[in-house]
DNA sequence: CAGGCCCCCC
DNA sequence: TTTAGAGGGGGCCTGA
């Protein structure tokens, strides 16, 4: 049995990364990984699951071939290459090679003739089976009783093997090909390949009743009646032939073919993992792994071909978990007997001195430096010693997490003291978009991951000067020292706090809107004509685009599916009755899957209050974020979702909620950031500052300014802080893109300083690589030199957002330690208990309501020094509805 | 369990 | 030819 599988190289790696990249994978080197990782995944699930003999992947070569010299376009459009695919290419060659496959090319020719010729070639050699493997339906050309086509499945669909019949089936190959002879679609449209212009489907199929090709019809022109499509194949007959030719694969091709060299081998397992490992496929490493070492010898042949000693190997291997020849990293054993023999007992150790922690569980590291360690279940530690080695020592603590850390410690009534250094905070302030678990930081820092606790703890040693260096000379130790570190205990503080929910007022609210929910959902199905999952955007699309056909023009979401967004089902409202419902219904829905059922069940039954949870190292710009639940969006813009909050409730009947927020936080900083004279004179003079802005503008006075202009100006000020469009402000106001475009102008010549400001940003950012700051936290922007054009413009609206966002926040968060050190120095019972970005919210005890508010009032408006009047609101009231 | 989609907040 | 096109988050549902 001979069955060879032929892979069209660039097609399964455009593929691939497409399938991949919404994931946005970035190794620690910064490099874009998913063509790569695409690629890989792909062909090794194919060589799994197809179990051929022989295998290839066909590449162009990056010499021109023939099509290039025919049609300059055509070079042109492979040549316009995404980045991610351009630096993935050496690193998929270096794996191809490594597999043992042979590479097919072929000078002068692409990819396509070359497994045109192998597919034809195969054939008579006398294989069994030919899969050519390609998303390229132009392929049904070649399939014959042997020759087939591996299509992989689309929306759910498994994949699929296409013979001759399926072929037939799904594309009339024949016909097809006859059909597009005359239409002269070469290829995709993309490739701007031309054929004939105003020939429609309809029109080809009669004419290819009366002529057998696109040379024959050129030929006998004079015999096609209607005048004007005669005269569209005089006219661009001969281009439509020469697309035929550029399109035709060809089938004897000059590749050198031979039986032996497309052989499926062994792969140099240790050439394929030094390479995984330098990518950083940590799964695809554990995939091919466990795929080796199942206890069943005859599955641990991946391939068909396996060599005996692979098999004995995989087998022999059973225990020590690898399935590599040669020991790697990942062979190292768990201790070695060197580390082992210098494991001591805590009772070893001094109880003075540096020391790192690791916690695993209800394993306790502990590593005195980066040869000594401790390690024990916490059960079987002597407490009191922990204790004094981590409260009465003041020695430097390493440790990642230290909120974490210190919720477990508490536990074990045990408070830290001493210099803490947390690795977690410090690496999300050195690169705030990488990952930040303790593995991730080990590779970016050190290359390399511990194979265990023990070992994590112990690097804890190498990586802190490393961080701690690297810190200092970013010049983010004073936001370590006096915003991220001590913002740890305020987040604990806040987090075991919690709120005080009225479980009884959800409870009840959630049975009125189930009630409205369920008529609705009856009523949407009845217009729909059967019942359905309305909340399943895929279910929802095909009644809404297929069965009710609302619009001739079905939206699509990036992926190609219908989309059932709400400001697509907005425009469409008028279209059919059934989309008002349905944005009704999912609205409610909302409301009580995400808040009303959800919260009673989160209530945490010793403290019978809402506990979040606020994470310090996730967004890219420096806010927090909340989750479990998030508390950081509740409704407050609808009249229905608002209700929620009455649900928050101060303590007891002695306590007030206190809410203080910032009055348009952003747009007073990129005021005093970019200086501007303008916006600064308008919140000087505490002006309504959109309405001023529309006053701006339209050049009328203020007094004048109509709702409608003040609504518009308010989108410009926004857009100015999200790095505004012509696009999106037109959506946004429902306006042409010209008159957005007129608007922006119009503004920026307003205030020419905040344009100064944007401008000064994206070339600080073009220039250095990064956005940052008032206090200097940085975000790194990978794509804002790219060539693609709006990987580089969404990285342009980083560079000026995430100053604006990331001073907001690094405000907030100051303003946040001083409350809570203050409350605390003047030992108040009243707690901060949320934090929404702009908004503190305070568990007010009705004593303390007036040195709360002077506090809160202080705090916020000293946070951070800009060259303008920060305003703050500040409301009480029985619940977080009613202090607003 | 990841990814797609959606919708809530600032 | 037909997408997305303002920043930052999190949650729910589906389907592999």
């Amino acid at each position: 049995m001979k069955k060879l599988v032929l892979l069209d190289g660039m097609a399964i790696v455009y593929r691939a990364y497409y399938a991949l990249n919404g994931s946005g994978r970035v190794n620690s080197k910064g490099m874009n990984t998913s063509a790569v990782l695409g690629f890989t995944t792909t062909m090794y699930d194919l060589i799994k699951k197809l179990q051929p003999t022989h295998f290839a992947v066909a590449f162009d070569l990056p010499k021109p071939t023939f099509r290039h010299e025919m049609f300059p376009e055509y070079k042109a459009n492979r040549e316009a290459m995404p980045e991610a695919i351009q630096v993935g290419l050496p690193y998929i060659r270096q794996i191809i090679t490594a597999f043992n496959i042979p590479m097919l090319t072929c000078e002068g020719y692409e990819a396509d003739d070359v497994i045109g010729t192998a597919s034809y070639w195969a054939e008579k050699q006398g294989f069994d089976e030919v899969l050519m493997v390609t998303p390229d339906k132009d392929f049904g050309q070649l399939v014959t009783d042997h020759v087939h086509i591996y299509r992989f499945g689309r929306m759910g669909k498994p994949d699929q093997i296409m013979g001759v019949e399926e072929v037939k089936e799904k594309f009339d190959v024949k016909r097809c090909e006859q059909v597009k002879d005359l239409l002269g679609l070469w290829g995709d449209a993309s490739d701007n390949i031309p054929g004939i212009p105003g020939v429609g489907e309809k029109t080809a199929k009669k004419l290819i009743d009366q002529f057998d090709s696109i040379e024959n019809m050129v030929a006998h022109s004079d015999e096609i009646k209607n005048d004007k499509i005669r005269n569209l194949v005089e006219q661009y007959g001969e281009q439509a032939i020469f697309s035929k030719q550029l399109a035709t694969i060809v089938l004897d091709a000059p590749v050198e073919l031979d039986e032996q060299a497309l052989l499926l081998q062994t792969p140099d397992y240790a050439a394929v993992q030094a390479l995984f490992s330098e990518l950083e496929f940590k799964n695809l490493s554990k995939k091919l792994f466990t795929d080796l070492s199942v206890s069943d010898p005859s599955q641990a042949m991946l391939f068909a071909n396996a060599k005996p000693q692979a098999k004995a190997k995989a087998v022999a291997k059973e225990e020590a978990p690898s399935l590599f020849d040669q020991p790697t990293l990942f062979d190292q054993p768990v201790v070695d007997e060197t580390r082992a023999s210098e494991i001591k007992r805590l009772e070893d150790f001094a109880v003075s001195g540096d020391v790192a922690v690791y916690f695993q569980g209800p394993r306790v590291v502990l590593s005195f430096n980066a040869d000594e360690v401790y390690s024990a279940l916490v059960g079987d530690m002597d407490i009191a010693k922990l204790r004094s080695l981590l409260q009465e020592n003041k020695g430097l603590k390493l440790c990642h997490d230290l909120k974490a850390l210190k919720y477990m410690l508490r536990e074990l009534d045990i408070e830290i003291s001493g210099e803490v250094f947390d690795i977690q905070l410090a690496h999300y302030l050195v690169d705030a978009e990488a990952r930040h678990t303790f593995d991730s930081i080990s590779m970016a820092v050190l290359g390399r991951e511990p194979a265990d606790a023990e070992e994590a703890a112990a690097s804890m040693w190498e990586i802190y000067p490393q961080l701690a260096a690297q810190l200092s000379s970013m010049g983010l130790t004073h936001l370590y020292t006096d915003v991220e570190l001590p913002l740890v205990d305020v987040l604990i503080s806040m987090e075991e706090e919690g709120v005080r929910i009225d479980v009884d007022a959800l409870k009840e609210y959630s049975m009125r809107l189930t009630v409205e929910r369920d008529a609705l959902e009856k009523q949407i199905c009845d217009l729909a004509g059967g019942s359905f999952n309305i909340s399943s955007p895929k279910q929802l699309g095909e009644v809404l685009y297929e069965k009710l056909k609302v619009t001739d023009k079905p939206p699509r979401t990036a992926t190609k599916q219908y989309s059932t967004a709400e400001d697509v089902l907005v425009k469409l409202k008028d279209k059919h009755p059934i989309i008002p419902m349905i944005l009704e219904y999912r609205s409610i829905n909302k409301l009580i899957g995400t808040y009303l059922d959800s919260f009673p069940k989160l209530i945490n039954p010793n403290t019978n209050r809402l506990h979040t949870v606020y994470n310090q190292a996730v967004t890219a710009t420096g806010r927090l974020s909340s989750s479990s639940p998030n508390l950081q969006n509740i409704p407050i813009r609808t009249e229905r979702g608002r209700e929620i909050r009455r649900a928050f409730v101060a303590r007891n009947e002695d306590y007030v909620l206190l809410a203080a927020d910032y009055s348009q936080i952003e747009l007073r900083i990129i005021a005093s950031l970019a200086n501007d004279r303008h916006m600064i004179e308008a919140f000087t003079n505490h002006y309504d500052i959109h309405a001023a802005t529309a006053a701006k503008i339209y050049k009328m006075p203020i007094e004048e300014v109509s709702k409608d202009l003040r609504r518009n100006a308010k989108s410009v000020n926004f857009g100015i802080v999200y790095g505004i469009s012509a696009f999106g402000l037109s959506e946004q106001l429902g306006i042409s893109r010209a008159e957005a475009k007129q608007l922006i102008e119009e503004y920026f010549t307003q205030y020419p300083d905040i344009k100064n400001y944007i401008d000064t940003n994206v070339a600080f950012a073009h220039e250095t690589g990064y956005a940052k700051t008032l206090l200097g936290r940085r975000r790194y922007l990978t794509d804002i030199n790219s060539r693609n054009a709006s990987a580089r413009s969404f990285a342009e609206r980083n560079a000026v957002n995430m100053p604006i966002q990331g001073t907001s926040a690094d405000m907030i968060k100051i303003a946040m330690i001083k409350v809570y050190q203050e409350f605390k120095r003047q030992g108040l019972r009243s707690r901060m208990i949320l934090q929404v970005h702009d908004e503190l919210v305070i568990d007010c005890h009705r004593d303390e309501e007036s040195q709360v508010r002077a506090i809160v009032e202080e705090s916020m408006l000293t946070a951070l020094p800009l060259s303008i009047p920060i305003e703050i609101g500040i409301d009480v009231g029985d619940n977080w509805l009613d202090a607003h």
